[in-house]
RNA sequence: GGCCAGGUGGCAGAGUGGUUAUGCAGCGGAUUGCAAAUCCGUGUACGUCGGUUCAAUUCCGGCCCUGGCCUCCA
């Protein structure tokens, strides 16, 4: 497949560099508060790429880390009162919540920062050694000017980057643009012994110390959001392949695009923040999902109040076609070629969508049970693939628990309707609509979907 | 200011040097007691001004506009 490689600026034939081991690392949250669907959309997005990728490489291995110690959880821990790793637990924990609600498989590795504390300081250890960072009042500092090819994959010149610095400059840098790797914790702060005093580690050194440990100090493809690109995934290049001997980090980087309100990204400041967990209360996971896959990922997605009443009615649509063909062998067929080829294609999920409606129409007008079989099969491996259409189609309309009340009156409606009482009819009809519920009339009898 | 994306029909959103994206909404038809669902048909869509070309929404250049990064950030 091609993938789109931010450090060359162009789409790429992916080749691993071992097709038996296929490693991938995406950032994960900070967890100090609710996962908000800026968040979700990496989760989904990877979730995606590492289904597809296992399809041609079963041993992928894909890690997405947990950021557990950071100056916001410091924060929000000293607010309550209580240890940091409360706050990190809760918010890991609401995270898979929202997660396994999109419908997000777990990934092969999720590490924890505290869990790999000895990693990051024998990485910084060796930067030191080899040159690439010093001490300075308690901090240890990555040295910018000694990794020439820093700015590469964010397209910046380093220079300009020192000279136009808008922060205020540390008095112990050597250069402008230095960053931290380890940095000392007062005495209320969480800390770590270190060489260089008690301390905690500065927030891009997690990401090279905890990739190397579990995936080896070169990876096929690291992910994140696009906002990443600079300073965060720059300088976990320059720390790893200066800390490997200047082995490249990462082969292909992708990078997804924000999702915003207003063609404008989410921030706190001003208020727009859309809570993964508010959003659950709207609408089933999978339409989320799907609202998410909706456009291509390294393009921006604006969210206002109709893109989840779309995406549900997306849903409708497929799994409506789905109805009425019963339980399929989902191996008894694959996904069709256009499929895999616009998934192929740099994970072209609108694309893929598209292929899937299509097969819905085909699937609508099948007649015979074999085209019926095939294509059910058909459009099920698809959203297997997308991580969508997985559930009983009665389930997804609401339909699948017995409903006393409402099946007598659909018995009452039709006993007027055999008796051409359609007055009557027609009002049990309007009674059900008003409750949330439609009425269908199939071949296959009366059925009914919550609205 | 520097760098990077992007401007497609009512809305969302792919894509392409000459031929249908797809979904929703609308309109017409079929089906239906009426609906719903489904099927069929239906839209002078490609920011703007130039250039290249037999032919450009698609390539090149200018301009306008929008967003992102440059500070924590998915």
């Amino acid at each position: 497949m091609y993938l789109h490689n931010t450090a060359s600026g162009r789409k790429e034939f992916f080749e691993p560099e071992n097709p038996t081991r296929v490693t991938m690392y995406v950032c994960g949250p900070t967890v100090y508060s609710y996962a908000h669907i800026g968040n979700a959309r990496p989760a989904v997005v990877f979730d995606v790429l590492a289904r597809v990728l296992r399809r041609v490489y079963p041993k992928l291995v894909y890690t997405r880390n947990i950021t557990d110690i950071d100056d916001k959880i410091n924060k929000a821990a000293a607010a309550e009162g209580v240890a940091i790793g409360v706050i990190a637990d809760r918010y890991a924990a609401a995270y898979h919540a929202d997660l396994e609600a999109l419908g997000v498989l777990p990934p092969d590795f999720e590490p924890r920062v505290t869990q790999h504390i000895p990693h990051i300081i024998a990485m910084i250890e060796t930067l030191v050694a080899n040159g690439h960072a010093y001490a300075a009042e308690g901090h240890v500092l990555f040295n910018v000017p000694s990794y020439a090819d820093y700015g590469q994959l964010s397209k910046r010149d380093p220079r300009e980057l020192l000279a136009g610095a808008r922060v205020e400059v540390a008095p112990y840098k050597k250069d402008a643009g230095d960053f931290v790797l380890w940095k000392p914790s007062t005495p209320e702060q969480p800390g770590w012994d270190s060489p260089w005093g008690r301390g905690r580690p500065g927030w891009h050194i997690e990401c090279s110390a905890m990739a190397a440990a579990l995936l080896g100090d070169t990876i096929d493809i690291h992910g994140g959001g696009h906002d990443l690109v600079f300073p965060h995934h720059e300088n976990e290049r320059a720390q790893s392949t200066c800390a490997h001997g200047g082995k490249t980090f990462a082969r292909y980087w992708l990078h997804n695009g924000h999702v915003t309100m207003q063609h404008t990204k989410m921030s706190k400041s001003v208020g727009n923040i859309l809570l993964l967990r508010n959003l659950l209360q709207q609408a089933p996971g999978e339409a989320v999902r799907l609202a998410l896959l909706t456009a291509h990922y390294r393009q921006p997605l604006d969210w206002d109040d109709d893109t989840l009443p779309e995406a549900r009615r997306k849903l409708d649509r497929l799994y409506g076609a789905l109805r009425d063909v019963g339980p399929v062998d989902r191996v008894a067929g694959e996904a069709p070629q256009p499929f895999f080829d616009a998934l192929a294609d740099d994970l072209n999920t609108p694309a893929a969508l598209a292929v899937m409606f299509e097969l819905a129409r085909e699937l609508n007008k099948a007649e015979t049970a074999d085209d019926k079989a095939r294509l059910t099969a058909q459009l099920r491996d698809a959203g297997a693939l997308l991580g969508l259409l997985q559930q009983d189609p009665a389930a997804w309309f609401g339909a699948n628990h017995e409903d006393a009340e409402i099946d007598t009156l659909i018995a009452a409606r039709n006993a007027a309707k055999n008796a051409k009482n359609y007055a009557e009819a027609d009002r049990i009809r309007d009674t059900l609509k008003q409750q949330g519920i439609v009425i269908e009339d199939s071949a296959q009898g009366t059925r009914w979907r919550r609205a």
